[in-house]
This record gives structure tokens, sequence and C-alpha cells, in this order.
DNA sequence: TATGAATGAGTATTCATTCAT
DNA sequence: CATGAATGAATACTCATTCAT
């Protein structure tokens, strides 16, 4: 077990580590245990990084987080029209549909569990999601906000039929329901220019 | 603790008992000893009329989704138009949405639990949420059925985003969201008549 | 494993079995599975019965207190002199010192390990504890109740002593010095009759 | 952390930090990383010094003990007779009662956690003790030393009793005591001299 | 039919100690 | 000398399920 020479780089290697098996598990179904023997640590060594579980899951999703929006932007094209704009974020959640997936039942998995916890924790998170909102509704340009945040609740509905449907083999269906989101706006977008 | 005559009665009586417990704590999160104080019968009684937790959750949603449909028909209007209809179910889900919180939950949560479990019980809960689906389609009599799954689509990332907040205080923030799911669809449906 | 009838009984039976069990590794030592394994019972049982191993401990101080007290005064004489009392209580602390020593010491530890617990669980001991010194008191039938008092605290002394020196094998020693603690509140008390 | 040039010097510095750690939480309760963290050096450091929790207690006692005796002699009076001697003893346990509540925790809580512990630390710790016991013996300058023992005995009672109403305010109460056994020593002394 | 006592593997977390750097 | 990362067995406590009554 070579000494860890930078913590904070460890700390992240295990954080990573871990958002495969929260992913695969669940964050009320993995152990303490799993994933100390998943990461390849003594559970002490766990401890020595993490104050408690709940740490963990609440690093990782901020980590989660960060990853996501540079990984976008990383391979966003500078989109010149609306419809270009709104086809580059469908396809990104398409292309990272699992992803998505496993990232949603995290969230709620956690918030199941903290039910009745400390405020504190859901408000955290709550900022963490709202940094990905505002990214999606700067990206777009739209000069009504709501339209852009009317986008990210059909994406959450589109990803939890996913989680329903246990994983899309079936990309025509997902593809077929986002071009009708697509018009649908670009539609209610005209029709507002012209009045 | 009735004594009963009729075992399929009483075990519809338990299961009703065990909505709001289920809903207040999650599948997770609750005992099988919670379910039966809750129930006011001994444990031993709950495995007498349910397999295991999992059959009473099991049956649960499907008890849930029955009386969803019918309370949903007790009160709907036999809306002439599609923008009637439409107002009717949105309204509808406002008005009960708090219980569709918690149904929500309850199903991710127990999706959580059984990620991997048999195939069986998923599907079992797939047949039963088709059923939802098949009503809410057939009621709004759109020639084109992509578009009415398109709205639940929006309906259950509407809902996703109350479990976010935490319930809505802010009832004006889903009413502009769904008028504008209203006026979207209703054009859309518009453009197609025409051509 | 017979399924239990009296519950109460049952509960007594098991805190009857911890005593010695507590007496041999001391609260802080001894874990929830040795003491299940010495009751022959799960763990699970334990806490059937049981809230915690705190809650144990409690009723189990209680329990010994009130064993003392009944034990005391199946055998104390109803002796007519201050000198025979005196001999009765000294002799009485002599032929159970083992069972003062194992509790002087469950009850300092507890003090240890609830350091900075709760008020009420203090107070309940010092409460059963005060239940003991006041029999005492009452048997003595001294008019001043300090020097009650304080062959109580003598009496603690010796049996600390004896922890000290782990066991007694010397009762000549334990004797002398109770003989001499006699003889030094009776020819007290004359004084203080005489003038 | 001073750089070190006199280990031996070194070593008994960490031990003065140690006291105040150990009194405060117990010997069962504190942690070596808390013991480490109270005295500002590593975990490694501390076990570089000491070769376990153990052995840090054992000299820790030693230590107090030298202290303790040089502290009675720094202050008691070079008193001719008896009775100022005896006061002074008592007086000199009342001022510094506190410290002797904790040592005696300590004590007891040492004896717990050692309770099947080898008998050479026993030993080791009844020779530190006997060591305070003879230096009374001798100040009393008695001709029998039951005597002092008696005292002794007596007040290890009252610091127990002390320990029990978590800790005194009331000095009344221990002066009273005090002055019951000083008056009966010298009364038992003056007896023994007529005769 | 109904009860609740019994089970024991499983949970998150702690801690004295070791040892590579 | 000094550090603190690493260990893993041990801790109190939980819980779905079984089964004798």
């Amino acid at each position: 077990m070579p000494k860890v020479v930078d913590r904070e780089q460890y700390r992240k290697e295990l954080l990573n580590g871990c958002i495969e098996l929260f992913a695969h598990k669940g964050y009320g179904s993995i152990t303490m245990r799993q994933i100390a023997e998943g990461l390849k640590v003594s559970t002490g060594t766990l401890y020595h990084y993490f104050d408690s579980k709940e740490a963990i899951f609440m690093q990782l999703v901020q980590e989660l987080c960060e990853q996501d929006i540079s990984r976008f932007f990383a391979q966003a094209p500078k989109a010149e029209t609306l419809e270009a704009r709104l086809q580059a974020i469908m396809n990104f959640v398409l292309a990272n549909i699992q992803y998505y997936q496993q990232q949603m039942m995290l969230w709620i998995d956690f918030f199941q569990q903290t039910r009745s916890g400390s405020d504190e924790e859901v408000n955290f998170l709550r900022q963490v999601w709202n940094r990905s909102r505002d990214t999606i509704i700067d990206y777009l340009q739209l000069q009504d906000p709501t339209v852009a945040e009317f986008l990210i609740i059909f994406i959450d509905g589109l990803i939890l039929q996913c989680i329903y449907n246990r994983g899309i083999e079936d990309t025509d269906w997902y593809q077929s329901h986002s071009q009708l989101m697509i018009q649908m706006i670009l539609s209610y977008e005209q029709l507002s220019a012209q009045t």
C-alpha cells in the first residue's frame, strides 16, 4: 500500500472510484465495507479521507456536477442558432444518458435517506443542482429563462422514463421526443418574436 | 384488531393503512415493525397476509394506481375540447401534487432497492404504470399518442422538480409551466391538423 | 430456545445472569455480544428486552441494590445494642466483600463512561445509592446521622482498599480496622451521651 | 514541537501535558489520537516516546505520585502536635480535592481496563501507591501505623463520596467529617497512651 | 388466525498500533 | 527524530423474517 503523497489528490482519486460504486448499488444499499473493498483500501483509510458515508456522497455530487459541466463545454459546439444549441443539449444528454440515469437515482435515493435530515445538506445539493441549471440557461441564450427551465423539466422527465424502462436501448424513442420538444420550443420562440 | 371474516377485505384494509406509512418514511427506511405498529397488528399477522416487505410494496403500488385512476375519472370533466382536457389533467396533478411526489419517491426508492432484483417485479411495476399511461392517452383522445406520452414525460419532470424543491408552495411556478406546455401542444396539434 | 411466557420474569432472569458478567469484565469492557453469549441468547433477543447497554446497567444497579437490602435484613440480627448493630453491619460487608468490590467497580466505571452524560442517569444512580445509605442509617438508630454517614464513608474506603489489593485473602486486616472503627464510634457516642 | 535535545526531558514534558488530558476524559475514553492532538504531536511521536497507551498511564501515575508528595512537603507545616498534623493532612486533601478525585477515577478506570491484565502492572501501581501511604505514615509519627492506615482508608472513602456527588461545593460537609475523624483519632490515641 | 419472542448476519463507525516516507 | 497514512478487528445496535405458542 503506497504511502500517499498528495492527500487532496488521493482523495479525488478515491472519489472517482466511488462514482461507479454508488451508481451501481445506490446510496442506501451500498455499504462502507463494499466501498472500501471496491476502492481496495481498508475502511479505516476510507474514514481517514471522509468523515462519513454522507460526506462521501456530498463530495461525490459536487465532483460529478463539476465534471458534468466541463465535459459539456469541452464538447458543446459554439452553435449559432437556437436550434443547433437545443440539438447540442439533447444530443449531449442522450450521449450520456446512462450517466444521468445513475446520477438521478443517486439524487433521489439521497433525498429519501435524508427525508428528515438537516436542511443544510439539502441546500447544498440544491446549490449544486442550480449550477447545472444555470449553465444550461446561459448556453441557450434565450430571452425568456422560463423556456430554458421548461426544457430542463422535460429532460428530467425523459431521464426518469429511461429509469423506469431500465435504460434505453431504444434510441429512437428518445430521439423522436427530443425532436418534438425542439420543434415546440422553436415554434414558440418564433411566435413570441412575431408578437 | 377486527376479527376478520373476509380475508381479502382485511388485506385491502391493511394495504390502505400502509399507504401513508410508506409515503411518510419511504420504502427503504420503514421497517416491518413500524408498519405492523402503524397498522396496530403484530409482525406475525403482517406476514400472514403478505409474503414479504417487497410483496406489500407491489400490492400497494397496484392499489395506488387503481385508486389514482378512479379518483381522476370521478373528478374529470367530460371536456369537449383538447384544451379543456389538458387543463383538467394539469389541474388534477396539481391538486394531488403531494400525493404524486410521494408516489414517485416510493417508486424510485423501490427501483433502487431492487436494482439487481428479478425482472419479474420490474415488469409487474411497468405493467401497472402502463395502465396509468394508457388511461391518460385515452382521455386526451389525441390522434398521435406520441404527444400524450410527451405530456406524461413533462408531468413526470414537473413532479420531480417539486421533489427537488421539497414541495411547492409556489403554485404559480407550476401553473406557468403548465400553461406553457398546454399552449405548445395546442399549437403543435393545430399545425399538424393544417398539414 | 423456549418461547418465553412471562416477559417480566424472563427479563429479571436475564438481568440476574448479567450480574456476574458485568462484574467480571466491567461496564466499559464487556460487549453486548459477550453479554448475549454469556446469557446464551442472541444479541437480537438482548435488545428485545433492553433498549441499550446503558439500560441494562441501570436496571442491573437497581436490582442489585434491591437484593442487597433484602439480603441484609434477611440476615441482620435484631440487635439491641449499638455495638451489636455495628458488628452486624461490618460482618455483613465482610461476608459479601467480593460482591461489594464488584459493585463499586461497576459503579465508578459507569461514572467514567457517562462523564459528560445526562444528569438524568446520574440522578437515578444517586437515588438508588441513597436508598442503601438510608437503610443503614435507619438500622443503626443513631441520634446523629452524621456518625452513620461517617461509618459509610469508612466502609467505602475499606472496600476501595480491597479493590486496590485485588480482593482480600487477609481477613485479619479487614477485621482489625473494623474493630478500630467500632470502638471509635462507641467511644464517641459515650462521650456525646455524657455531655 | 520543540526540537528535542534531551529525550528524557521531553518525555516528562509530554507526560505533564497528559495529566489534564487523562483527567478530563478518563483512561478508557481518551484516544491516542486525542492525546497526540492535545500534546500537539503526531501519534507516531507519541509512540516514539511511549510504548503504548498503558505505558503512558503507568508513567503518568508515577509522575503524579511524585508531584503529589513533593507538593505536600512543600506546603506541610512542621507541626508539633498530632492534631496539627492531622489537620494539615485533611486540609491538604481538601485543598486538592478535585485533583484527588481525578486521580482516583483514573486509578479505578485503569483497574477496570486491565482487570485480566498481568500482575506486573498491578504490582507496579501498588508500589507507587505504597509510597504515598508510607509518606503519610511517616509524617504523622504515630506509634501504631494501623491508625495511620485507618485515616487513609477514611480519606479514600471521603474522596469517593465526592466522586459520587460529582465534586463538592459543600465544603462544610467535608470539614465536619474531617473534624469527626480527627477527634476520634485523638481520643483513641489518648486512651492508648493512658493504658 | 394471531402473536411477539427469537434470530444472527449486517450496519456505520472507532481506535490502538504500525511503518513507509 | 517526526509524521500521519494505513490497517482491520471490534463496537453498539438494527431488521426482515421465522416459528412455537
